[in-house]
RNA sequence: GCGGGUGUGGCGGAAUGGUAGACGCCGGGGACUUAAAAUCCCCUGAGCUUUGCUCGUGUGGGUUCGAGUCCCACCACCCGCACCA
C-alpha cells in the first residue's frame, strides 16, 4: 500500500456507499438463524434540511448497528419519514406550494444529505407517514381501537383565531395572541375525537418497571406525568341546595380549609347569572391553554355568593371562582387549604381569606402563625396534625386513613384513585394529517368507513389562500354516502394527530405488507427495539403514546409485545456559540460561516468588525448559530464528520460544534490513514506490550459501545493510535493496525473499508467479526499502589498484581516520602486496599 | 407554578467511595523547511518560600481512614408541561 496517496473522502466516501448498496450489506433478512438486534433513531420530520442533531442521533445508532452486525447478529437499522405536521402547511400558506410537493421535495432531498453519511440502512423499508400506504393501514387500526371502545368523542377546548377563522397550536399563540393574526384568541369548545388512554394508566405505570435499560429520569417524568394519586372524593352541601363533589388529595387537611374553589368551566360558575361572573369567567378564558400559563399567571378568584358547609365543623365555607383551578383534574372543584398549599396561599393571602394551620412538627407548635409564604406547602414529613378535633395528634398518612374512613361512614364521599393522566385528544382541524375516517350521516350518527374502502385519501386539489381547513371546504371528498343506510353525509374532515403516525411506525418497519398494518409473525421476530435513541424532548409524550399504542395492540390480541421499545437512550443537543453586535440599537446574529475566529476574538469577515461571542446555545435559526450538515461533509468528509459526533462530549449530554473541534477529528482521519497506509503484512516478532494494549482496547471500546459511551472508546481509539505509532515494527504492531481498522469501522466506515481494501484483506469491513479478545492478555501482572497519608497521596509503588496486604503495607512504610510525612508521629491504622491503596493514619 | 436534569482546568470532558484532570481542543516552546502548510517532539489546573508544599470538582454543612462520587440545605443554568415535531 503506498503512503504517499492521501486518502480522499470525496472519492472514498460514494464509492463505498455504492459497494455497500451493491452488496446490499445492510438488509435485514427476516429469516437469519442469527439472533436479532433492532436498532433505531426517532424518525425525522421532513423539514427541508438534515440537522446537525440528526446526524448525531443517527450516527449514534449506526455505530451500534455496525457493531451489532460485527458481533453476530441480523440487524434491522431502518429510516422513514414522520412527513405529516403543521410546516408543510405553513409553507403552503406562505409559498402557495402544496403541502404534498414541498414534504416530497423534502424527503428526497434529506434522503440524500442521509446517504452522504454512510448509514448502514436498510432503505427498502423506507416508509413515509404521509403516503396513503402508511396512513391507510392507520386508519384501518383506529376503527380497530374504536371497536374496542377505546375511542370516544367529546367537547374539548381549542385556541381560535377569530380573524383567521383557524385552530391554533399552542406554539402558534404568543402572548396570548394569533401568531399571524395578532388577534386575541380565545377559547373554544369543539367535539373532537379522544383515545382512551387513561384506560391504560395502571398498566403504563407498572409497564415502567420492567423498563430496566431507559434512564431513570424518563421513567420517572413518565410516573409523573401519568400522576397516580390516592385522595378523597367527597361532596360539601352548598347554600343554594346542591352538593358540590370535590377532591383532595390531603384530606388530612380538611380541617384547614377555608374556602371552596371551581374552575371557570365548572358547571356552578357557569350558572351564576350575574354580568359580573361571566365577565371574570371570559376573563379566565383569555390567553394561553398550556399548563405553564395557567399555573404562573396571577391567581384570581371571584366570589359566588354561595357558600359550602364544612363536613365536620359546619362552617359556611365561600365559593370561589378560581383561574387556577383546573376542570381537567379531578373534579373541577377543590377545597382550599391555604396553610399547606402554595397555591391557595397566594390566593388566599391576596383576598384576605384565613390561613388556618392543620400540620405542625409538633403538637406543641399548634399556635404557631405561618410566618410566610416559605412554609406553606412546606415538607410535613414527620408532623402531626393539629386544630383538626378527632385528628389532633395523628401523622399525615393516620390522618388521611381516618378521615376517609369518617367520610365514607357518614356517605358524604369515598377514597378515590385520581389520575393527572387525561385522555390523548387526536383530533387536529387541518388538512396534512392522517383522515379520521368515519362519516357523519344525519341519520345513523357517527358511523366508521367501511374497511375496503381504506385509504381514505386527502384530496390534492386543495387551496390554502383562504384561512381554515380546505377538508371543511372541498365538497366533492366531504360528501358521500352513509357506510350503514347509504343516505347522505359527511365525512370527517378533523385529522389525527401526528403523534399517532408515530405511535406505530416502529411495527412497520419490521414488515411493510400491502392489506395488513402490519404481519404479527414478523412484528415477533423483531420487535421490541432493542435500542431507541432520541431526543429528551420526547421522553413524554411521543413515548408514552408509542407504549400505550402498543398495549393497546396487544390488548386487542394483534400482536404480542407490550413494550416497544427495550432500551431507550435519550441524546443531548448540538449546540453552538452565537455571533451578534448591536447595529443600530438592534441586536443583530451572524452565522458561524461569516465569521472567522481568533484564539479570543471572532471578527465579521465583510468588514473585519468584532462581533461579541455569545453564549453556547441550542442551534436555532433566529440565533443563526447553525451549521449545514452538507457543508461540513464537503469541507472534511463523512468520517471526520461522524468521528465529532461521537467525540468528547457524552451522548447524553450537549455537544457544542466547533470549527476547531472538527478540524482536529479530519486531522485523526488522515493521521490513521497515515497509519493504515504503513501497516506491513510480513513484518516478524512479538511486541507483548503492544498485544495487551490492543486486546485491552478492544474489549474496552466493545464495552464502551455497549454502553453507548462513544466518547469513552474514541478516547481508547486515542490511546491505542497513539501506542501503535510508537511502536517498532512488529507481527504484533501489524495486527494492531489490522484491529484498529476494525475498531474504528463501525466510527470511521469510509475510511475503514479503504484501509481494508488497501490491505488486501478479503471482503468489506462491514461484514467481518469484531476482533477476538485473549482474555489473558487483558491483566496486566504489576499495579500502581497509591500510598496516603493523612487522606493525600503522598508516593506511588509498583507492585505485582494480588501482593500481600501485609508486603504492601511494608513497602509503603519504607518509603522514604511517606517517611516524611509521617515525621515520626504513632501510627494508629494502616488501612490497605489490594492491588490500589494503602492509606497510613496518625 | 409543577416535573426532570446539569454544574470538574482557557474549552469539551475522564474518574467500581481509593493517585482528580485520562483523551481531545486551544495555547506555548522546539524539530523539519529558503519559507509556509502538513507532520513530529516537549510543556500546559492555581499558588508558593519549587528535591517539595499548599489549595482545588457551583455554595454551605455532614458521614468516612479517604468524598467529584454518599447524605442535608442552597445557588445558577437547561429541558418538558398534553394542538411543535
Amino acid at each position: 500500500m503506498s503512503s504517499d496517496t492521501r486518502f480522499d473522502p470525496a472519492s472514498a466516501d460514494p464509492r463505498w456507499q455504492k459497494a455497500w448498496e451493491e452488496a446490499q450489506t445492510f438488509r435485514a433478512d427476516s429469516d437469519s438463524p442469527k439472533p436479532k438486534s433492532y436498532v433505531l433513531e426517532m424518525f425525522p420530520y421532513p423539514s427541508g434540511r438534515i440537522h446537525i442533531g440528526h446526524v448525531r442521533n443517527y450516527t449514534m445508532g449506526d455505530v451500534l448497528a455496525r457493531y451489532k452486525k460485527a458481533t453476530g447478529h441480523e440487524v434491522l437499522h431502518p429510516m422513514g419519514w414522520d412527513a405529516f405536521g403543521m410546516p408543510a402547511e405553513n409553507a403552503a400558506m406562505e409559498k402557495g406550494v402544496h403541502p404534498g410537493g414541498w414534504t416530497r421535495n423534502n424527503i428526497e432531498h434529506m434522503k440524500a444529505q442521509l446517504k452522504r453519511l454512510g448509514f448502514a440502512l436498510d432503505w427498502s423499508r423506507e416508509l413515509a407517514t404521509c403516503e396513503p400506504d402508511y396512513y391507510g393501514h392507520e386508519q384501518a387500526l383506529f376503527i380497530d381501537l374504536y371497536e374496542a371502545g377505546l375511542v370516544y368523542r367529546k367537547e374539548s377546548e381549542v385556541n381560535w383565531d377569530p380573524v383567521d377563522m383557524t385552530v391554533l397550536a399552542n406554539e402558534q399563540v404568543i402572548d396570548g395572541k394569533g401568531w399571524r393574526s395578532g388577534a386575541e384568541v380565545e377559547k373554544r369548545k369543539l367535539n373532537q375525537w379522544f383515545l382512551k388512554i387513561t384506560d391504560f394508566a395502571e398498566e403504563l405505570l407498572e409497564g415502567l418497571g420492567s423498563l430496566e435499560n431507559w434512564p431513570d429520569k424518563v421513567r420517572l417524568m413518565q410516573e409523573n406525568w401519568i400522576g397516580k394519586s390516592k385522595g378523597l372524593q367527597f361532596s360539601f352541601d352548598l347554600s343554594n341546595g346542591e352538593k358540590l363533589p370535590v377532591y383532595t388529595t390531603r384530606p388530612d387537611t380538611i380541617f384547614g380549609a377555608s374556602f371552596v374553589a371551581v374552575a371557570a368551566d365548572h358547571p356552578v360558575a357557569q350558572a351564576i347569572d350575574s354580568e359580573e361572573a361571566r365577565d371574570f369567567i371570559a376573563l379566565c378564558k383569555r390567553g394561553g391553554t398550556t399548563a405553564a400559563e395557567l399555573e404562573t399567571a396571577e391567581k384570581l378568584g371571584f366570589d359566588t355568593g354561595i357558600t359550602a358547609k364544612h363536613p365536620f365543623t359546619g362552617a359556611d365555607l365561600p365559593v370561589y371562582i378560581a383561574n387556577f383551578v383546573l376542570m381537567d383534574y379531578g373534579t373541577g372543584a377543590i377545597m382550599a387549604v391555604p396553610g399547606h398549599d402554595q397555591r391557595d396561599f397566594e390566593f388566599a393571602t391576596k383576598y384576605g381569606l384565613p390561613i388556618p394551620r392543620v400540620v405542625a412538627p409538633n403538637l406543641d407548635e399548634a399556635g404557631k402563625p405561618f410566618d410566610g409564604e416559605a412554609e406553606a406547602g412546606a415538607n410535613d414529613s414527620g408532623a402531626v396534625i393539629v386544630n383538626s378535633e378527632f385528628l389532633d395528634g395523628m401523622s399525615v398518612e393516620d390522618a388521611k386513613r381516618e378521615i376517609i374512613r369518617r367520610i365514607e361512614k357518614q356517605g358524604l364521599g369515598t377514597g378515590k384513585t385520581v389520575w393527572r393522566l387525561r385522555d390523548w385528544g387526536v383530533s387536529r382541524q387541518r388538512y396534512w394529517g392522517t383522515p379520521i375516517p368515519f362519516i357523519h350521516c344525519e341519520a345513523c350518527g357517527v358511523v366508521p368507513a367501511r374497511k375496503d374502502s381504506l385509504p381514505i385519501t386527502l384530496p390534492e386539489d386543495v387551496d390554502f389562500q383562504t384561512p381554515g381547513n380546505p377538508l371543511v371546504r372541498h365538497d366533492t371528498w366531504k360528501h358521500v354516502d352513509c357506510p350503514k343506510c347509504g343516505g347522505k353525509a359527511e365525512r370527517e374532515t378533523d385529522t389525527l394527530d401526528t403523534f399517532v403516525d408515530s405511535s406505530w411506525y416502529f411495527l412497520r418497519f419490521a414488515s411493510q405488507p400491502a392489506d395488513k398494518p402490519f404481519d404479527a409473525e414478523e412484528v415477533a421476530k423483531w420487535l421490541p427495539v432493542e435500542q431507541y435513541i432520541g431526543g429528551i424532548e420526547h421522553a413524554i409524550l411521543h413515548l408514552l403514546y408509542a407504549r400505550f399504542w402498543t398495549r393497546a395492540l396487544a390488548h386487542m390480541g394483534q400482536i404480542e409485545v407490550k413494550e416497544p421499545f427495550a432500551s431507550l437512550f435519550t441524546q443531548g443537543m448540538v449546540t453552538h456559540e452565537t455571533y451578534s453586535r448591536k447595529e443600530g440599537g438592534k441586536t443583530v446574529y451572524y452565522a458561524p460561516d461569516e465569521i472567522s475566529r481568533e484564539a479570543d476574538r471572532a471578527l465579521l469577515s465583510a468588514d473585519g468588525g468584532e462581533v461579541e461571542i455569545g453564549r453556547v446555545i441550542k442551534m436555532s435559526k433566529s440565533k443563526k448559530n447553525v451549521v449545514d450538515p452538507d457543508t461540513i461533509i464537503d469541507s472534511y468528509g463523512a468520517d471526520a464528520v461522524r468521528w465529532f459526533m461521537l467525540s468528547d462530549s457524552p451522548p447524553e449530554r450537549d455537544l457544542p460544534w466547533s470549527e476547531a473541534g472538527i478540524e482536529g477529528c479530519s486531522r485523526f482521519v488522515y493521521r490513521l490513514w497515515r497509519l493504515f497506509s504503513a501497516h506491513e503484512g510480513s513484518a516478524q516478532g512479538e511486541d507483548k506490550a503492544l498485544d495487551r494494549k490492543t486486546h485491552q482496547t478492544v474489549a474496552a471500546v466493545a464495552e464502551d459501545i455497549e454502553a453507548l459511551g462513544f466518547n469513552k472508546a474514541v478516547a481508547r481509539i486515542y490511546e491505542l493510535t497513539g501506542a501503535v505509532e510508537k511502536a517498532a515494527p512488529s507481527a504484533s504492531r501489524s495486527a494492531a493496525i489490522r484491529t484498529l481498522v476494525q475498531l474504528v469501522a463501525p466510527m470511521m466506515p469510509h475510511l475503514a473499508e479503504e484501509a481494508w481494501a488497501g490491505m488486501g484483506m478479503e471482503g468489506l469491513v462491514a461484514d467481518a467479526p469484531w476482533p477476538e479478545v485473549d482474555p489473558a492478555l487483558l491483566v496486566e501482572d504489576e499495579v500502581t499502589i497509591a500510598v496516603q497519608h493523612k487522606g493525600k497521596l503522598r508516593d506511588t509503588l509498583t507492585a505485582p498484581k494480588g501482593a500481600a496486604r501485609e508486603d504492601l503495607e511494608a513497602m509503603a512504610l519504607a518509603s522514604e516520602k511517606v517517611q516524611r510525612s509521617i515525621d515520626g508521629a504513632e501510627i494508629r491504622k494502616v488501612i490497605v486496599v489490594p492491588d490500589r491503596l494503602v492509606n497510613i493514619v496518625t
